[in-house]
DNA sequence: GCGCGTCTTTGATTGAGATCAAGTTTCGTT
DNA sequence: AACGAAACTTGATCTCAATCAAAGACGCGC
């Protein structure tokens, strides 16, 4: 199916990976998918679970295929703070590394391909093309979190909250319409408005606000605080840059 | 000699990888640093030198040991936007992938440890360890990319700002005192008010009353507008975060 | 050394978003 | 189905930073 979205691939909005690290692995022999199926496992946890504990070291990685986690971070004061979002197609775990500084925590009922750890660094090691996929994923998360923070900063709260609706809305058509209708769009919010409005660096009101300022235009309804339709993804497109300049 | 800055080690402050790049290659066995050594070289470039061009596939890998390099991106309106800074200790270039999305600009003299691509990548196939330092390393950056975006979101303009010169004083002191008295720290700003502030997310007007601000505060001294000094560590970090919680 | 353009600073005003303070809806529980 | 707590929404006010406007400071070429 054609992405709907293919066309609002305006420069500094951010793509993800150009191309994932499923596909990348999808496009081995089949003897190494077969290699690596042996040791990967696929993993559906409910909404709630904490994936990787901070501080602990699974000696897992993986990626997400559906689903959302957040990387929740603990703080003194007792409260938790949401400092990250890992969307599918994202890669998870320390790998060689130590312990995670964060939990991660499902937003909703997530499914994961995980490998095990030093079975994949094992395969890695025999094999420079899945290494090097492996690093690609890596450089291109890298570039993806920077652009994610461009997006975020420098904006008004209205194209923000346009800009974030529309990279879920991507990743909702990627992964594959969950049970909406022809050509209409629901997006389904991982996060209550508290905890996203502090992602985004706004207050629950204001993005309240900005929510039912959509809703006015046209472009969105609200049906219920954690289910939006999309009616319209061309302006939301238009309100998620400013007035004047593509600049 | 020790880390002025390691008492004010507060939770989130970035602090860059645990240990760098440079350092981990400069614990493996003499015969493997011969053999890096074999296949980098150091190169000094001058202030204004583009060092990999939007567009272009250089082949090579490296970090910078000094100085600072701006992730440039040329719009379509003719204007240019920095997207971020790289410093001492981060690692650039694609390695095994495509062009690179960006310019890369030194905004000072800046020293760079270049390795040529295939060489690095045929020595990280050889050796386990190599490969997993540049993993690692590559995590790190993931991890600082995240931590520098959540510390500049979500903030009041001023303690933007104050975090910013911490970073820029801790990377200065990490990379060695450049020419500043004892006990006294300069800071050389990398860019000029207008790109600067548009890397904050904030107008250069605001930027130039924060800082001057911070000077009535006794936390600093602007001597020049690229050169400051700066006189009150404890209160640049105090000025870094929320009056009340230390959240 | 002198003018001229660019960058920075300073001041006055405006405006977007934070904050404060109720409502209202949603949702889990009984 | 009704209750109650938590989450969301709405309105009024206030604050901080953007914007508008103009005056200094610096650097550069002539």
């Amino acid at each position: 199916m054609p992405d709907p979205l293919a066309e609002f691939s305006l420069p500094d909005l951010p793509e993800g990976p150009g191309k994932t690290l499923a596909e990348s692995l999808n496009n081995l022999s089949p003897e190494l998918r077969a290699e690596l199926r042996a040791i990967s496992h696929d993993r559906h946890v409910p909404q709630g679970t904490v994936v990787v504990a901070q501080g602990s070291d699974t000696g897992e990685v993986g990626f997400i295929v559906h689903g959302t986690l957040a990387m929740r971070r603990l703080m003194p004061d007792d409260r938790d703070h949401v400092i990250g979002l890992l969307v599918p197609t994202e890669i998870f775990g320390r790998l060689f590394d130590g312990p995670s500084s964060y939990d991660l925590v499902a937003l909703n009922d997530t499914r994961l391909i995980i490998f095990e750890r030093t079975a994949f660094e094992d395969i890695m090691r025999r094999t420079p093309e899945i290494e090097r996929i492996f690093l690609v994923s890596l450089l291109d998360e890298l570039d993806a979190a920077r652009e994610w923070f461009m997006m975020l900063s420098g904006r008004k709260v209205l194209e923000r909250v346009a800009s974030f609706l529309l990279i879920l809305l991507r990743r909702h058509l990627k992964t594959g319409p969950d049970g909406a209708g022809p050509g209409m769009h629901v997006v389904e919010l991982p996060l209550g408005r508290s905890d996203l409005s502090h992602y985004l660096g706004i207050r629950p009101e204001t993005l309240s606000r900005s929510l039912h300022n959509l809703q006015k235009r046209g472009v969105l309804r609200i049906r219920a605080p954690y289910v939006l339709e999309i009616l319209d993804i061309k302006k939301l497109a238009a309100a998620s840059f400013p007035d004047d300049v593509i600049d």
